[in-house]
DNA sequence: GTCTCCTTGTGATTAATTTCACAATGTTAT
DNA sequence: ATAACATTGTGAAATTAATCACAAGGAGAC
């Protein structure tokens, strides 16, 4: 299985993080060795999907006993970019975004909060998580001196696009988008939309097949 | 298309949420009448999947004109059991659980934030949103009281397993949870990962892929 | 009412993904 | 060193999903 000639499907890739989350807790609780079989059965998939995801990497599993819990864990930091840190900065300092501000997880994955930016003035100057809190019009300025790289959107939804526009503008390679609308940016500028609504809503769809 | 003799695949039903969202958006806007090609370029997708997903539900278009926003949004409420309310708790009243308690997002799709449980001494007895704060302990009691069919897990990813039998024990239907950790739960709890650490590492992936 | 135009709905086709089944190959015990 | 065993890695088969292409049918003009 040689890397580059062969193309990873999309579904592989969105499995990545899965596999990370079981490895992180096997290897907090000192375990070094795991079967395709166990990772699978916490995860609710089967084994060979898993040994079929982890395929498309070259040969990272050892025939007889399983997989070396660091060892894949660094492959799948390395797959996923995970190993430069990112530099991100949350728009809107409301509680979703003071929420994100201080999520240590964030941190423990190389990524690095390094502003939030508001319009209200009260906020202005102040810090959340001693993270400091600017005016948004020093949007491009900031972005520039501290090399910010992510942009966290987590204003209303009626200044979604708005704001979006300001950070396609300012420089940012990419939007975390928690606002339920879909952004329209360029085609350079990646998107992830993190819909918690979307989120429940299928919850709500296996609820109501279950008890009506 | 009779319904009930086809199976509907997984795939358009993960894909009902983000119709809903953009056809709340027309509807909004006051636009009655809508292309699927219209709706299929707001979301990057081929207009033929909108109408091959929307099929399924049998004929909801007008040939030679689109598809009723309003008629449709009903349709798709209908599909996701989005009629009936749906009564949640929120365990762990931290940074994200208050964010999550002030979402106005939640009432606008039916879903009521009925109270919130707590380990706090000091947070219990005051309310966050108007939704009160109960001692964990009281969650068996509580949820029979007011009739609390979801359990949103805001609490740190150490008590998540522990917090997720008490949820299951109180007679909870479904958990939304928060906490990067496969719940391990009973077959017939539905559960929900909304795992904002795997969103934005795709969105690392790709970033990587992109500026190195 | 008829003709033209437009957009839906869908069978057929192609592509992507998952599962199966087992050969390959490493481990462990003796 | 050898045998018995366990688990990976992977082609092939099966399943699921997406796309294509066009017939069906409703809207609007005249």
């Amino acid at each position: 299985m040689e890397e580059g000639l062969v193309v990873i499907p999309k579904a592989t890739i969105s499995r990545l993080p899965l596999y990370l989350q079981v490895l992180t807790e096997y290897h907090h609780l000192g375990i070094t060795l795991v079967s395709s079989e166990e990772i699978a059965q916490k995860l609710g998939i089967t084994s060979s999907q898993l040994r079929k995801d982890l395929s498309y990497f070259g040969g990272l599993g050892i025939r007889g006993a399983g997989y070396d819990v660091t060892c894949l864990l660094e492959k799948i930091k390395e797959i996923l970019g995970m190993q430069k840190k990112r530099r991100l900065a949350i728009i809107g300092a409301g509680k979703m975004g003071t929420a994100l501000a201080g999520y240590h997880g964030l941190q423990q994955h190389g990524l690095e909060v390094k502003a939030l930016f508001e319009i209200d003035k009260g906020k202005i100057g102040t810090t959340i998580a001693n993270i400091p809190i600017y005016p948004l019009a020093e949007l491009p300025d900031q972005t520039v001196r501290l090399g910010l790289e992510i942009a966290v959107l987590t204003v209303p939804v009626a200044a979604a696009q708005k704001v979006a526009d300001l950070v396609v503008e300012a420089g940012f390679e990419a939007i975390w988008n928690f606002a339920p609308i879909r952004l329209e940016v360029p085609d350079n500028i990646i998107v992830q939309n993190e819909d918690l609504v979307a989120g429940v809503l299928t919850l709500v769809h296996h609820l109501s097949r279950k008890i009506g």
